[in-house]
DNA sequence: TTATAATGTGAATGTAGGTTCAATTATTGA
DNA sequence: TCAATAATTGAACCTACATTCACATTATAA
């Protein structure tokens, strides 16, 4: 038994180390550039050995992203379920995505990456991943849906057009922040953005 | 002198085929899958002829970028720069974006895979088109700066920042449409939404 | 009409990289 | 310690293109 345990954990930790190589390769050459060999040799392990953990480089991609879309949602559901108001709801997310992605960069290049290849890279299996990609967007849509129902936002508005469209204005600003601040500390943290995000979601920016 | 002529409209002409069979091709399979092939049958031509015509499959595709980037940004220039009116410029300026992309529906998938993939893609070569896509923010920055110069827009926030956001919230609605309204025409015009995204970017969705 | 040049072609070539597997090394349990 | 079993490896294999090129077709113009 305690045997069966401790393979079992070996076998999660070989995983997490080609997870996170690949993470890194896929994130600095993207899907198609990055080779298997790459990830093997920058997760120390032989070519082969790759293939003892995961069936092909399509299901290590994928098993890679869906894993970090759980983690985002799950991050995002634990920090705003608890919390009441609509208002600071929405808040709360946007400053919890900002800080996932801040700590995330190498997915977030996937992420974006990803989103806009929508059912292309490899073929079929593209479906599976952009369900994981829903996810994330659905839970958004069920912020807004609480947000306008409590009357901080606008019902005229399809709550699932209004979750791409924030969706999308995160993502600007993180790929902003990327592309500026990375190494210099400067610029400040990019949660710090999360304000600017919420105000200009709910109030434009028109002057007034 | 003639035949020269003729001869240099039959070359541009032979360029079109192929960049409008690429457009498609690239569209729905990405770079990386699209085969010279692919792009050769689609426009009817042998394999080699693509050769005549473009150095390699990489120069094909961002000469399309570009020439497509250049058409689009020239068409917002062309619809915005008589109007006066800072409101009204940036409306218009939404509402041609819009349609360009309505019109051009494949050439915008390619666009939003090439900008979030950002330096990827094929090494080094993007950079050249990076620069197109920049120039496309460009003409929007330019367009926020006059709104804030006109006390249309606030200034306190950062015009490249706005112009980005604003680029991403466009996509994003472009991006719901085509998932959405592809072949029924009952949602109505893409530049229908134009009204709202002005309206949104302004004013914001919160409840008054 | 025919020689010459220009264009077009798709089979043949070269290669990069995903996947496999025989050989090697480490682990286990007696 | 020593089989037996499991894990690891990286060179070899194989496929899928990008690119080339010897040949075919078409246009030119004398």
């Amino acid at each position: 038994m305690a045997v069966i345990n401790r393979k079992a954990r070996d076998k999660q930790l070989r995983k997490a180390d080609i997870l996170k190589a690949a993470e890194s390769v896929f994130a600095s050459k993207g899907y198609h550039e990055a080779t298997v060999q790459d990830i093997a040799k920058e997760a120390q392990y032989g070519t082969g050995t790759v293939y003892l953990y995961f069936k092909d480089k399509n299901a290590l991609y994928f098993s890679l992203l869906e894993e970090k879309i759980k983690s985002l949602i799950d991050a995002a559901k634990e920090k705003t379920e608890k919390i009441k108001d609509a208002k600071k709801k929405l808040e709360v997310f946007i400053r919890q995505s900002l800080f996932f992605f801040e700590e995330n960069q190498n997915f977030f290049r996937i992420y974006t990456m990803e989103k806009s290849s929508l059912q292309l890279i490899v073929g079929k299996k593209t479906t599976e991943s952009s369900r994981a990609v829903e996810h994330a967007t659905e839970y958004v849509e069920k912020l807004i849906k609480i947000a306008q129902g409590r009357g901080v936002i606008n019902k005229n508005y399809s709550p699932s057009e209004l979750a791409d469209i924030l969706t999308s204005i995160i993502g600007s600003i993180v790929l902003n922040w990327t592309r500026t601040g990375l190494g210099s500390k400067k610029e400040g943290s990019l949660s710090d953005k999360a304000d600017f995000i919420f105000e200009m979601f709910l109030n434009g920016v028109g002057k007034k």
